[in-house]
DNA sequence: CTCCATATTTGAACAGTGTTCAATATATGG
DNA sequence: CCATATATTGAACACTGTTCAAATATGGAG
C-alpha cells in the first residue's frame, strides 16, 4: 500500500520539526531513520528522498538552531548597553543560556560531524555570528582579540555543559564575566606595554 | 574450537594497546568489538568478559591518555620558567600540542560519553590536573580565576581541533598566549579597581 | 593417570543502526 | 482513458553492541 503524494515543502517541514524535537531532547543519536519515519507516518525511503542522508537532516536541524542562536544574540546586543563590554557580556550570557536551555541541541550544533562534507550554509551563518561580535565590540578590537575572547567564552560553556569534565562546571556565568572583563582590561594593559 | 587460556593481564594489555591505537587514529567509533577482537585474535565474548562493555574499554583508553597528558603537563611546568605566567603559558602550549598531535585522541578523551556511568578514576585524574594548575600559578590566583582561565584555553583548543567551526582555527597558539597574558593582567586590573 | 569441577573462550543469535533500490502505487498531461 | 512521469514503499544488506548456552581448556584430587 502506498500513501498519497504529499507536497514536498509540507513534508520537509514536518520531518524537520520532528527531527528538531528529537535533537533538542535526545541529541543527534535520537534521530534515527525509522523513528522519524514512524513519527511522521512515512516510510524510511521518503526521508532519504528528501534529505539524502540522515546527516543531511541533522544538518538542516543545526542550521535552524544556528539561526535561532543568531536571533537571540542579536537581540541581546540590541537590548544591551552601549559599551562594548556590556554588549559582549550580554552575548556571552545569552550564549550560555542558549546552551543550558538544551544541552543536547547545543552539543549537536557544535559537535556533530557528518560523514559527508558540510555544505557551507553553516559556515556562512558562523561568519554572520562573528560579524555580530565585531559590531558589538564597536569595531574597537582586532579580529584576533575577538576570536580569542569568543573561544574563551565557548570553552566556559563547553565545560559547563559537557558531562565529561567536572572542572569549571561550578559558576559558568561568573567565569564568563571574569573572562570578558579581565580579557578586555588585559588587552588594554598589553597594548600599553607595547606587547601587542 | 576454543583457544588456549591466556593470562588475563597480558590479554588486557594487548586489547588496550590495540584499542588505544584505534582511538588515536580513528576516535571512539573506530573501537568496534569485532575489529578489536580480530586484531587480538580473540572472540568478541572475551572482550566483554574483560571489560564489561565497550564503554569500559574506551574509558580505560581514556584513562591512559589522561595520564599521558598529566605527564606532559607536569614536565612542561618543570621545564618552564619560574613566573606563574611562564608556567601557565607552557601548560597551555603543551595542552594544544597534545590535542594537535592526535585530534581523535583528544576528542575521545574530552567528548566521549558512556551509557554506563563513569567510574571516578577519571575525575581523580582531573583533580590532579587542576592541582598542577594551581601549583603552576604559584598559588597566587584563586580557584575561580584558574578554572576560568583553563576553560578559556580549553575553548581555544576546542575550536582549533573541532572540525565543526572554522572560527578561531587560525592561530590557536597566539590565542592561547593572548588569553593567558591578557587574562592575568586583566585580573590584576580588576583587583585594582576593586571589582573582584 | 584419570576424573571432575571450575574457569575461560567461543560464536551464533538478537535487536538495533544507516542505506539502497526494484517494485508498486499515485499523479499528471495528452 | 491511457501513457508517462513522479513519489512512496519496505524488504534486504551490511554493519553495530551485547548476551549466553555450549564447547573446551585447566588444575587439582584421588
Amino acid at each position: 500500500m502506498v500513501k498519497k503524494h504529499r507536497p514536498h515543502d509540507e513534508l520537509r517541514a514536518e520531518i524537520l520539526a520532528v527531527a528538531t524535537k528529537a535533537v533538542t531532547e535526545g541529541g543527534a543519536s535520537a534521530v534515527s531513520a525509522r523513528s522519524i519515519a514512524q513519527a511522521v507516518d512515512v516510510s524510511v525511503g521518503t526521508i532519504y528522498n528528501l534529505f539524502g542522508h540522515l546527516d543531511g537532516l541533522v544538518r538542516a536541524v543545526n542550521f535552524q538552531h544556528m539561526q535561532d542562536l543568531y536571533g537571540l544574540l542579536s537581540e541581546a546586543v540590541q537590548q544591551a548597553g552601549d559599551s562594548p563590554e556590556d554588549r559582549l557580556l550580554a552575548m556571552g550570557e545569552t550564549y550560555l543560556k542558549f546552551a543550558q536551555a538544551s544541552p543536547r541541541r547545543w552539543e549537536t550544533l557544535f559537535r556533530y560531524e557528518a560523514e559527508t562534507p558540510t555544505e557551507d550554509r553553516l559556515d556562512q551563518a558562523e561568519d554572520a555570528l562573528f560579524a555580530l561580535l565585531q559590531s558589538a565590540s564597536g569595531k574597537q578590537e582586532s579580529k584576533e582579540v575577538l576570536s580569542a575572547l569568543w573561544a574563551a567564552v565557548h570553552g566556559v560553556v563547553e565545560l559547563a555543559i559537557g558531562r565529561r569534565l567536572t572542572l569549571g562546571r561550578d559558576k559558568p556565568l561568573d567565569h564568563i564575566h571574569l573572562i570578558i572583563k579581565a580579557g578586555l582590561r588585559g588587552v588594554q594593559a598589553l597594548r600599553a606595554e607595547g606587547g601587542l
